[in-house]
DNA sequence: TCTGGGGTCCTAGGACCC
DNA sequence: TCTGGGGTCCTAGGACCC
């Protein structure tokens, strides 16, 4: 059995634990360079206010009805989420954090000493009495199922924010109820092919053919269909896979024009991309850089290349990092564009940095590269400060756009609310 | 003027191998 | 007239998730 709990509206609900003056209001939080809507409180959601739109159309329009609106403020929503997977952490044995606000919990040892809906509701209280937030709890025999018993916990008021499905006639009962497209793992496009062959509940499609579904869909489609029917076809993860790739990518608050902030831009990505994977304690080879300029400026050509480099030697040494950017920037940076964006991705990771040096090689690591990042990233972490290679600059004109932050509640001295 | 960021998995097609 | 069978690896693109 696995339980699913996520945090309901997560990044508006973090910003109201800290403002009780604005609970029972509508609040959004838009996202980097405060460009779209991606969170919203259940009063916003009422006044017709959806994810995705963008906030410079809806701007008049929100202050004219007083909707509450905050700049996204990860420190604090990631500080959030680390507390409320701890207080998970110590009510359960096997917690597999899943996303920011959510995480999957096997509770198949935990039945035996307790009613699983009764678990449920512990979790409940418990994470809201850690943190402010409210969760709400979905439990049934596969993680498709957990998910759609989640997403009924929230729908419907009565179940006190619980929903437990172990029982087969409720399942039979709720599948019906669900409308296709709020399955986990079908989407937008396959929802709309499958409802043009009649399928638009949840009930359909668990009840549908196995075979069918594989040759008109995919394996991955057949295996959600399964997962409906009980049969478990996603397994408890206990570890977190390592990564396959990691970007750092961002719009920026102004276009850039010049190749000096551009290259500016490129480092500071670049420089961001190494720290994660450090943190991830991996090496990789290929350094890839893309640019392009508005999707959506009618009146510009459209211009987005990409470039990758690679490293002879794995590294996670900033330096190295930045080095093989910079040469894909320079191969794909063309004078005359507006640009609105760039991104750093690195990928073929090694878990260890000189595994074999080749033969015929004339590189060598870096003497102390090692001690060198760890004393980057401890004074970076350590809340006196930071330091920064010299190719970021220092005036950062194209830095994205934060107007309406929030103060660092949690993590940041000067920010620690006053009780009076 | 202004439209986010960061991931995963699968499939098809091409290049290449024996 | 007629041109095999069985693989691997890589890449790009499309779907999904939060």
């Amino acid at each position: 059995m696995f339980a699913l709990v996520d945090v309901n509206n997560f990044y508006t609900s973090c910003e109201t634990v800290f403002r009780p003056d604005l609970r029972g209001k509508p609040v959004v939080v838009v996202s980097n360079n405060d460009g779209c809507v991606i969170s919203l409180s259940a009063e916003a959601k009422a006044l017709g206010i959806q994810r995705g739109m963008p906030y410079f159309k809806i701007k008049a329009d929100m202050k004219r009805q007083q909707v509450a609106v905050f700049s996204s403020n990860y420190a604090l929503y990631a500080d959030l989420s680390h507390r409320v997977m701890m207080t998970l952490a110590e009510m359960a044995p096997a917690v597999e954090v899943y996303s920011i606000d959510e995480a999957f919990i096997n509770v198949a040892s935990i039945s035996r000493c307790l009613s699983l809906d009764t678990f449920g509701h512990q979790l409940r209280d418990r994470v809201l009495k850690h943190t402010g937030l409210t969760v709400g709890v979905g439990i049934a025999p596969t993680k498709t199922l957990a998910k759609l018993a989640n997403f009924a916990a929230k729908r419907w008021r009565k179940t006190g924010g619980v929903v437990e499905l172990s029982d087969n006639e409720r399942l039979r009962k709720l599948l019906p109820l669900v409308p296709v497209h709020e399955v986990w793992g079908v989407g937008r496009r396959i929802s709309k092919k499958l409802e043009l062959s009649g399928i638009e509940n949840a009930l359909q499609l668990a009840d549908s053919s196995t075979w069918l579904i594989r040759k008109r869909f995919s394996v991955v489609l057949e295996r959600t269909v399964r997962e409906l029917r009980g049969e478990a076809c996603l397994a408890a993860e206990e570890f977190a896979p390592t990564k396959q790739h990691i970007l750092c990518s961002r719009s920026f608050g102004q276009r850039i024009t010049a190749y000096e902030e551009m290259h500016q831009a490129v480092c500071a990505y670049a420089e961001r991309a190494a720290e994660k994977l450090r943190a991830e304690k991996q090496f990789c080879c290929v350094i890839s850089v893309y640019i392009r300029t508005s999707p959506h400026a009618d009146n510009e050509t459209f211009y987005g290349p990409q470039a990758s480099g690679r490293l002879a030697i794995p590294s996670n040494d900033t330096r190295d990092i930045i080095r093989v950017a910079i040469n894909a920037l320079e191969q794909i940076w063309k004078d005359g564009h507006r640009y609105i964006k760039a991104g750093v991705m690195l990928s073929d990771f090694f878990s260890q940095g000189v595994a074999q040096l080749n033969l015929f090689d004339e590189y060598q690591p870096r003497p102390n590269s090692n001690e060198l990042m760890q004393t980057i990233d401890r004074l970076n972490h350590s809340g006196r400060g930071t330091v920064w290679f010299a190719g970021q600059g220092i005036q950062k004109s194209w830095a994205m756009k934060r107007e309406m932050l929030s103060p660092g509640y949690t993590t940041r001295y000067s920010d620690l609310p006053i009780v009076r």
